[in-house]
DNA sequence: ACTTTATGTAAGTAGAAACTTACCGTAAGC
DNA sequence: GCTTACGGTAAGTTTCTACTTACATAAAGT
């Protein structure tokens, strides 16, 4: 459904930086923007657009917002990889058949 | 490997509508073009990047070039995906029976 | 050999977007 | 209640990029 806000959300090398780190786990904004190469401000403004696109949520503890990963526009963005899956796989065989048929060319 | 191009490749509307032609199968370029709210040479530049990242491949047919899908590109993208898929999972799972020891608020 | 068809490339432009600094809101601790 | 810590928002700037038109290249047909 919103696989394409994911796909241009993740394209930003930045933002992918930051949703990686959430791989590892929930962390608030502070731990995500300690060592990457940009202002706290900006990692912000990431996790706004990250959110838009659901690939991540956030909740409310104390006086920090702890992120984590969504699995929505994860589960989008894989549905749509995943109809090319079969055409590429059969297109990729019938190439190996092509080249076998030739006898394995290059 | 290189799935950081082929995510800022489909990021692009444009773009993606290129490559998702190609999912019906093989097509010269200027099928391709035919119908997009874009010229043909837009086209042909599209059809560069996407194939510097992996995600199509071109070969000659007598004066025009057919392109397709390259399972290169997808399977780096969808190897990387699949890294956040099992702990995004995971962490669904896990909110689900926390949602369900609170009692199913919403 | 000339023309036509099909496509890639160059140069230039307009719009998007990622970053910065400065500011504002809110929860917690003294 | 005041201060401190944490994080979101506003405004402005600069860089990137997707698009256009114009030109170049190459195979096929006549």
């Amino acid at each position: 459904m919103a696989y394409d806000k994911a796909l241009s959300c993740l394209a930003d090398p930045t933002r992918r930086r930051v949703f990686e780190r959430l791989r590892a786990g929930p962390r608030p904004v502070g731990a995500i923007a300690k060592g990457l190469p940009v202002s706290r401000p900006a990692v912000s403004q990431h996790l706004k657009v990250l959110k838009e696109a659901g690939l991540v949520r956030d909740r409310a503890e104390g006086t920090q917002r702890v992120y984590s990963i969504d699995p929505h526009g994860l589960g989008a963005l894989r549905a749509w990889l995943d109809q090319f899956w079969d055409q590429a796989l059969a297109a990729f065989q019938q190439e190996i058949e092509r080249d076998h048929d030739r006898g394995q060319p290059r």
